[in-house]
DNA sequence: CTGTTAGCGCGTTCAC
DNA sequence: GTGAACGCGCTAACAG
């Protein structure tokens, strides 16, 4: 700056006035100035401002694991939010391990990041998130809750999601036997959706395969090994609800090679992820719009006060119809 | 740091010196200093850290599409290589747009990244390109390279890609029409490609089917569209050649819908990403190991000059047979 | 081992 | 309109 001062024969403050815009400097000089800026290959140092301002714009965007494509959708979504107004996320991997995701958050807090978005690991206990409390960086969950935090949470509504399915399920499939899959058996947020799930099922008089209760990474390549497993001492039930998308493409895989198609065993996934209508069969799934989740966290963030209630906004479901229900076959 | 100087009445160089683990200072002060922060809830703002010492600790991604695995997995491999030396990413999507590409890279020398891995929107000039050249931060390009632009490049070799789908198509399935699809017609990374399948073609005497040489967006949805139109008008080929796996997995929907199995059309992609075992049939591919790619530009950044030559290192690509060639079935 | 001083690159008064 | 001075939070020289 100081150099482009000189160049010009101006003050540094001129610069910085006729850099940012500010309309106290001639229009003129404030094109000199941008011209002579770039002519030396100047640019712009935003941290060094960033922190003569106490402004911040990254916001940093912390999932399991990027290559589940509810994660990238969200991704996806949060960027298009955040863009507009100049900022950028950064980006971290978990692979669902607590340890790592602390380091991770601790990393982000200490670049003075201006929120964070996080889909907690599996086992994320509330005092696994206790320095973030404390923080005066805004933080939002994402489609995972952890009840005791009290942060804000950003997910859908799980007993709609559940209902959605099973509700599918018996009236226009009729089917007399059904099961939950996916997920750690570990306390968690899916813990939610399976007490759903079981009550709905005691409510219809549908019977809960139990064998199927068994835990699995949330990918689809663990979730076709697991369920290749059960098939080999067991005979598919009527109805397989998966707890994600990708677990859901992980069992159309197993049942494949079962010889089971969708008219005898009906799968219905959960998240909506684009790839689904070209899955083969394509995935019937309960949509929770991946990539709006991911803007509306972007949005949230900085559109309210960090002090809300424990359970924030919900995106509410939609049923999505395709083959793996045995809708097309029917 | 003042505040903790002062409650511990040491000065405010030795907090420093503690907090960053310096040996000249008593271990035991360290961890006075240390308990002493973080009761305070105080946290190092490694910015300000990084401001003073020229030191940078976060390197961008730009990616057409996060939600592209290939991308998706690139990415896990990068942080894998980063995070060991306390180095974080920023990732940003392009959409294949060239404009927001540069007005992306531009934000991301402002924030003052340590490196930038990029891989080029598919209309990306060597002129777009031109700002990175000049600047003092580590570029490297991965999996697309733009010839001219003189930057580093990482990638796979193209050439023998073609030559290992080729060979097996015509060794085992001894297939007698072919095609490659994917990618934009537009100039771009993948003319090398299709150049390489087409002289191995004619070398090989197998028919070279021009209808499938069309424009589609390079992801699984658009590809299946494409890919739908064209079976709509014409036989499938006995092979087809794909730019990438996600490209495969959008034609492998459309030959399902179409009634062509793989022992009557050989499907096979190119990147290897993971979930081509799970895929309906599972997926042949010539594997480019998108995590590893990832994790090589992550040290790539750093371990060279960057003024080095523009074709970069290659990683050599290896064949996956699996279902969707018709392997299975013969 | 500790305290003092200066300065990284920038934004912001407040005088001129 | 312009320039001087100060400070964001931290590290790096020193001298004690």
């Amino acid at each position: 700056m100081q150099d482009v001062a000189n160049a010009l024969g101006v003050s540094l403050s001129t610069v910085s006035l006729a850099l940012s815009g500010n309309d106290v400097v001639a229009p003129a000089t404030r094109a000199r100035v941008r011209d002579e800026a770039n002519r030396l290959g100047y640019v712009y140092n935003r941290s060094a401002a960033n922190l003569r301002t106490r402004s911040r714009d990254v916001v940093g965007l912390v999932v399991p694991d990027i290559t589940n494509p509810f994660a990238a959708e969200a991704a996806l979504g949060l960027q298009d939010a955040l863009m507009p107004d100049g900022r950028m996320v950064a980006l971290a991997n978990t692979r669902e391990r607590v340890d790592t995701q602390t380091s991770i958050v601790q990393a982000l807090l200490e670049q003075r990041i201006a929120g964070l978005v996080l889909i907690p690991a599996l086992d994320t206990s509330a005092a696994d998130l206790a320095l973030l409390r404390r923080s005066d960086t805004p933080v939002i969950l994402m489609n995972r809750n952890v009840s005791e935090s009290q942060l804000p949470f950003l997910g859908t509504d799980d007993e709609r999601v559940i209902r959605l399915a099973v509700d599918h399920l018996r009236d226009v499939h009729h089917v007399t036997s059904a099961a939950y899959f996916g997920g750690l058996q570990a306390a968690g947020p899916q813990k939610a959706r399976k007490a759903h799930f079981r009550s709905l099922m005691q409510q219809y008089g549908i019977q809960d395969v139990a064998i199927w209760d068994v835990p699995s990474a949330p990918n689809a390549l663990a979730a076709y090994e697991a369920a290749r497993e059960i098939l080999r001492t067991a005979p598919a039930p009527a109805a397989l609800v998966c707890h994600s998308d990708s677990i859901a493409i992980g069992v159309l895989r197993a049942l494949n090679e079962a010889h089971v198609d969708p008219s005898e065993c009906s799968v219905i996934g959960i998240d909506g992820i684009v790839d689904g209508v070209v899955t083969v069969p394509s995935l019937t799934t309960i949509d929770v719009f991946p990539s709006d989740m991911g803007a509306m966290a972007g949005r949230l963030l900085f559109t309210q006060s960090a002090n809300q209630p424990a359970s924030g906004p919900l995106v509410t479901p939609a049923l999505r119809i395709r083959e793996s229900c045995g809708c097309a076959s029917d």
